[in-house]
DNA sequence: TTGTAAGCGTTATCAA
DNA sequence: TTGATAACGCTTACAA
């Protein structure tokens, strides 16, 4: 049996308040007494009861932040600023991956409603957005959305706004003169894909260019995608000359594919990618994407639902953070 | 506010106690009053506070997978499982990123005394070994440990013979008839980096070749080390011929120097890096590397931990997986 | 400065 | 089948 507050309180010959008051470094206790406590506490190693804690206190300082798939590049810098501001703010951070299953995702949820945690991050995802948010979640549960949009209830979001960078990755590729630019991307449901794709479509529109429709090419976003694409689109009768890849993988696979059909990057066809990671970071020749400002978007939503919890200021609002282009050889940059 | 069984209890015309079993299914509800209360639950989307649920039947069905650093490959195919094994048995999975910083990783650690959640996993690192388990931990507490190694008491762990996939690779090497293999590791205090070394050791010894002081490389595992080892193994009079490396970063920058350095794997020298990993499967040339048992690691010791929760069963032992050799290009396999 | 006692929102025991 | 009521382990007025 662990120790309680009770078996401290009688070791120490005082009342559990004043045990409480010790531990918990509050005024009204005295230098003698208090030291007397925290030398049992010490002695015996007693922790306190968070579960008695929280349910007394209302409070639990911790924060889940819900992702749905721990692979996805870039992650991993947004939750490490979350920790951060969250530490610094006192509050702890659990990480529940629901790896796109819709079970876990309720179950995470309801963390917060159940009162495990005080709030809650969304990351990115096709799941969040359909109609779990609305059953889930009471009223009050205080969420923050990160690169994912709900339609049916408004909450505080945070996200890149990913038609920009698909247009910013199109219009560079278009900008060095070429006409015929494909794109490879995810599901068109995922909210994030088809905001690259105005992208894409935006661009085009810009330069007078109409889109062919055999150049846009739906996946679901795995790394074999990309490769397979590769060779779907070398069988139509107009190669396309440059690509826009919407993720890391896909452009693995597709630099793959065109290596293995003895073609070359950039001299044969420019590609320009979406995020930064490690893995864009190996893939060769050096590849130009899509930026986006990860950890001010983790800063951003960590700060938001901690203002949410200190302030119970519910007012809602969707904040949007701007990509940038980096430029690097596999989009073949015009010489300065 | 939200609602509480009181509440619920009150709406129904019903004590209590009727209606948490009601929600719990649990005999001794008639199924009218069970209907009746089930529908105003509904209603209001009740959802009984956990912390309550918790602190009354001492236990949260949660478990901790606390991890060092997020990014380290292979561990997302150990998660998976674990979150696997534990949906089965009806466990909730949280993770807990300690980032190496010691104070989280307390923090962390207490989850399971402070009774949050009902045990642990530690995955890997060089933290846990230190006497922070001893400090933070109470001996009832439920814990188990993969691929790290505690000395100072006795915990149930998993791991993977490190050693032996150390002389796996470095006898890979050796028995192409190289002469001259260098290794390229991690800090020797982390455990399981001179486990590694060991095993590269005991391959030398079997062969009656000599190690040379030089050829061993100890650095802070970054893609960044990996690169300038090379270089600064260049300096040496005699060249190795082959390169154990201990991780897949070191790899990438290694693999990046001999190209930088114009020399080509494997003609000039042979590779064989650790663990499988999207990283590894993106290298050019594809790289032979010693691959571990993930996902048993993760089964084991999910259910492992299972079992420690159900049987109260507190015999502690220690399992060791092997790892095996997946003999690709970048270590010149010899011609069949 | 310290102690008493009433919560916090559940579950579980015992009567009714 | 139901309902009181005492836990669970803590915090926090309020009193002493």
């Amino acid at each position: 049996m662990p120790l309680t507050l009770k078996d401290i309180a009688r070791m120490a010959g005082v009342a559990e308040s004043t045990v409480s008051r010790a531990i918990n470094n509050k005024p009204g206790v005295s230098e003698k007494t208090k030291e007397k406590i925290l030398n049992i506490v010490k002695e015996y190693n007693f922790k306190p009861n968070q579960l008695a804690q929280g349910l007394a206190k209302k409070e639990t300082h911790i924060l889940a932040l819900i992702l749905s798939d721990l692979t996805t590049p870039g992650y991993t810098e947004i939750i490490k600023k979350v920790e951060d501001i969250a530490n610094e703010n006192n509050y702890q951070v659990i990480l529940c991956n629901t790896n796109n299953d819709l079970e876990r995702e309720k179950a995470y949820l309801d963390l917060v409603s159940k009162h495990r945690v005080d709030g809650a991050i969304i990351l990115g995802g096709e799941l969040a957005d359909k109609n779990i948010l609305r059953t889930a979640l009471n009223k009050e549960d205080a969420i923050v959305l990160v690169n994912c949009l709900s339609e049916e209830i408004l909450i505080p979001t945070v996200l890149v706004d990913n038609a920009m960078g698909g247009y910013l990755a199109t219009k560079h590729l278009l900008d060095q003169g070429l006409k015929r630019v494909a794109i490879i991307m995810g599901s068109s449901e995922d909210y994030l894909e088809s905001e690259k794709l105005n992208g894409y479509f935006q661009a085009h529109q810009e330069k007078g260019i109409k889109v062919k429709r055999e150049y846009i090419i739906e996946t679901t976003g795995k790394r074999k995608d990309g490769y397979d694409s590769f060779f779907k689109i070398t069988k139509l009768s107009e190669l396309p000359q440059g690509f826009f890849v919407t993720s890391d993988l896909l452009a693995v696979g597709l630099i793959e594919a065109v290596k293995m059909g003895a073609y070359f990057i950039p001299d044969d066809f420019a590609v320009v990618g979406y995020g930064e990671s490690i893995i864009t970071s190996i893939i060769n020749p050096p590849l130009t994407v899509v930026a986006e400002p990860l950890e001010e978007l983790g800063r951003l939503a960590a700060q938001y639902l901690i203002d949410l919890l200190d302030n119970n200021d519910l007012e809602e609002s969707i904040k949007v953070l701007e990509p940038v282009l980096k430029v690097r050889k596999s989009s073949n940059p015009p010489v300065k």
